[in-house]
DNA sequence: AGCAGGTAATTTTTT
DNA sequence: ATTACCTGCT
């Protein structure tokens, strides 16, 4: 048994003897194949784990975790595990279970970042200035939080929208900033410098409220462990071996936390693919696990790269095409299984066309009895779906659509939640403004102000102003009693979850609100499956002791119970789809400015184009035996035909591993129809996109060779940049007077800048007002 | 307060 | 084409 134990990482003496004793038969390594078995046996000291698609990887995961736990280096509570979604724990648990049985379950410490974050927060709450049962906002809350913050400073919403804010803020998060540490430069991009004070008159708030955003979970750890060194020991000693997936996600904030947390015992391993590296636009930062070397060194490096997933031609296709990639680790994807057929390439004459192509390859497969949960639909866009459910529901092919506004996201859920919180928690001040007038009720701005007015004298919260304030003649008659039967509402159901079960409390809730009456007369296509949903979530309830202990949880832990069972096919974005794997996967929409997508090119030139490539090795990865790519020549984008090019990726692949699929229907023209059809590639790097994407691109390099300081030059970058184009530099670039040239619109005179608003006179279709991120200076 | 009609925007999404 | 948001009217 091989034992690397780097120097300054000991092992305790005693597991070390209890190893060497009695070697376990390990039945859990038998299969591995020798890179995945060095993966699993390199305990000690840091280790990473490159794993390409399809190599086993959360195999390594969670053979590694049953082996430290079977040789005795570590008990189920010694090592911390961390996933980004609560799927990925969900199966590393099941996993882990099944290798060594009941001793895996009580891994306490394998979760998402964000639940660990909040356990740990949990425990010290009062360190940060919290109560231990502070709430944790989703989006919709944050948001309106905003909204209030900025209205107090005095700043006009519309010109700067709380959703930009929340856009910065989270920047900010993602970057492990607190307040007082972002750049100044930054920070004065919003709201005419204000971005700074907005950015902590923020967190003043939600300590006001006891509440914590997504982003604060793993900031106010690092705060914590700052401030307290004693508690970060204590923390470093007990975790003393660390596991991490999908590393190549991390972002800054996440970076830091875990390094902190890996100074103890130096046992940490990332397991992660630089090639699946997808989330850039959300903060995730590729540099993670490209400098990981560098931050640990002596890091044991291992590749995984035997692919057990896709036949040869696939595997050719996605390696080939990610070789075009110049930021990578580089690693060659290998297979032992049989070529395979060919990827094919299939144009069609226009996206209808395309979504019929598909179907009836489906049906194709079908009636040769594959069955449909085997088959995907892969693409770039959601607005791509439409067309092809069409079609599914007009040939009663059975369908899901994976992904989507998750289950506790969905307007119903959430209402249900703010009625079930202000009885739980009647300080829930963002959770009763939310449904104090839904269903309507007839209470509206006037009685809102009214009621913040109150709040903010007398030092209470609203549901208690509004009970005080039902007690005087400030309300006209009709909002008074409404007022004041609200309020009853409130007390009487905080009172009967004294003696009843939570569950018949939620129910009596959302019956005697209104709520359910709302949705029940309300005649619209989804009203049903919103009332399933209300009645899904009470079924939810069920699994915990109390509705604290429920909303508690909810927040991180809930999941759309998408266990549609079935045989269906499956119809997802290609970011929804990492991680998973058909036997047949479709990949539509393979157009330039579709995919690559041109939005992802003017953002981010060539950075964006590299995740794009990505984006596209993900999808080929994901087939196992057959994937199919197409584009169409003409295309609605936004309710306007246009012709399209075909993608560059397409001429990325190899020769040899693709099939060009002539389309069988009527419009056979030879064997090049899409090559006359379509502009030659080379013409569309003449597009005003492509040249941006490049001018982006030359700027890049420009300044990785000036060797600007690393914090400029490193992911954040692309936040900078942003916010610079968005807000300082929308200023001084739009000036009254300008010529500029619109998306849609062509060219035109700037009359007024107003913010990010410009007011401009076109030449063509007159005066308008357009936000400045739809603008080029002509 | 609440609805109707007009206008502009439209990538990817977890916690 | 569809949606989200804003404005102006009842």
């Amino acid at each position: 048994m091989t034992r690397e134990t780097a120097a300054g990482a000991p092992v305790s003496i005693a597991a070390r003897a209890r190893a060497a004793v009695a070697p376990p038969p390990a039945a859990y390594l038998e299969g591995l194949n020798p890179e995945q078995r060095r993966a699993v046996e390199a305990t000690d000291g840091p280790v990473l784990v490159l794993a390409g698609a399809g190599t086993g990887k959360t195999r390594v995961l969670t053979t590694r975790i049953a082996h430290l736990i079977a040789t005795g280096r570590a008990r189920p509570f010694d090592i911390l595990a961390v996933t980004f979604t609560n799927k990925a724990a969900r199966e590393m648990k099941e996993r882990i279970g099944a290798l060594i049985g009941p001793a895996g379950e009580g891994m306490p410490w394998l979760g998402t970042f964000h639940a660990i974050g909040t356990k740990i927060l949990r425990r010290h709450a009062e360190l940060v200035g919290l109560r231990s049962d502070f709430t944790i906002l989703g989006t919709d809350d944050q948001l309106r939080l905003l909204k209030q913050v900025i209205a107090a400073a005095d700043i006009d919403e519309k010109r700067w929208p709380a959703r930009g804010l929340a856009h910065a803020i989270d920047g900010w998060k993602n970057r492990g900033l607190a307040p007082e540490q972002v750049p100044a430069g930054e920070a004065a991009a919003f709201g005419f410098g204000k971005g700074g004070p907005l950015y902590a008159a923020y967190q003043d708030r939600l300590k006001s409220l006891n509440a914590v955003d997504f982003g604060d979970l793993l900031l106010l750890c690092l705060r914590l462990w700052r401030e307290n060194p004693d508690l970060l020991g204590s923390y470093q000693d007990r975790f003393r071996y660390i596991l991490v997936d999908e590393y190549q996600d991390t972002n800054v904030a996440q970076y830091l936390w875990l390094r902190l947390l890996a100074q103890g015992h130096r046992n940490v391993a990332c397991v992660g693919d630089d090639d699946q590296s997808i989330y850039g636009w959300r903060g995730a930062e590729v540099d993670n696990i490209l400098r990981f070397e560098h931050d640990f060194p002596g890091a044991v490096v291992v590749r995984l790269e035997r692919n057990y997933r896709s036949t040869g031609h696939i595997l050719a296709a996605a390696s080939t095409l990610i070789a075009h990639n110049e930021g990578r680790l580089g690693k060659t994807l290998r297979t032992e299984a049989v070529a395979g057929e060919p990827v094919t390439v299939t144009g069609a004459w226009d996206s209808e066309e395309e979504a019929r192509l598909l179907s009836e390859a489906i049906e194709g497969l079908q009636a040769k009895g594959h069955p449909l949960a085997e088959i995907a639909v892969l693409v770039r866009i959601s607005a791509q779906m439409r067309e092809v459910e069409d079609r599914f529901v007009q040939l009663g092919l059975p369908y899901r659509v994976v992904g989507g506004p998750r289950f506790y996201e969905r307007a119903e859920v959430r209402d249900a939640l703010a009625y079930l919180r202000v009885t739980a928690n009647p300080a829930d001040d963002l959770a009763f403004e939310r449904i104090f007038n839904t269903p309507k009720r007839g209470l509206g701005d006037a009685t809102l102000q009214a009621l913040h007015g109150l709040s903010r004298r007398a030092g209470v919260p609203l549901l208690q102003s509004a009970r005080m304030l039902v007690e005087t003649e400030e309300l006209k008659p009709r909002a008074r009693s409404t007022l004041r039967a609200l309020g009853q509402s409130f007390a009487r159901w905080a009172k009967l979850l004294e003696d009843q079960p939570h569950t018949e409390v939620a129910q009596t809730i959302l019956e005697e609100s209104g709520y359910t009456e709302m949705w029940q007369k309300e005649r619209t296509a989804d009203a049903a499956g919103r009332l399933e949903n209300l009645k899904e979530l009470v079924r939810s309830m069920e699994e915990f002791p109390d509705l604290g202990g429920f909303l508690e949880h909810i927040a991180l832990v809930m999941d759309a119970n998408d266990a549609e069972g079935g045989d269906r096919v499956s119809l997802m974005t290609l970011h929804a789809a990492k991680g998973l794997e058909f036997d047949t996967v479709f990949l539509p929409g393979w157009e330039h400015g579709l995919f690559p997508n041109q939005r992802a090119l003017d953002e981010s030139g060539r950075a964006g184009l590299e995740e794009e490539r990505r984006l596209a090795h993900v999808g080929l990865t994901r087939a196992r035996k057959r994937a199919k790519i197409s584009f169409a020549v003409n295309r609605r984008i936004h309710g306007m035909w246009s012709s399209t090019v075909p993608s560059r990726f397409i001429d990325e692949l190899p020769e040899a591993s693709v099939a060009v699929i002539e389309a069988p229907a009527g419009y056979a023209q030879g064997p090049s129809r899409f090559d006359r059809q379509a502009p030659p590639f080379g013409s569309s790097y003449a597009t005003p996109g492509w040249q941006r994407a490049q001018a982006a691109t030359a700027g890049q390099q420009d300044s990785y060779g000036r060797g600007a300081p690393a914090a400029a030059r490193r992911g954040p970058r692309q936040i900078d940049g942003t916010l610079v184009a968005k807000s300082t530099g929308a200023a001084a670039a739009f000036e009254a007077g300008a010529r500029i040239f619109h998306t849609k619109f062509g060219p035109g005179l700037v009359t007024a800048v107003d913010g990010n608003k410009l007011t401009v006179d076109f030449d063509k279709a007159g005066r308008k007002m357009v936000l400045d991120s739809f603008v080029q200076p002509a």
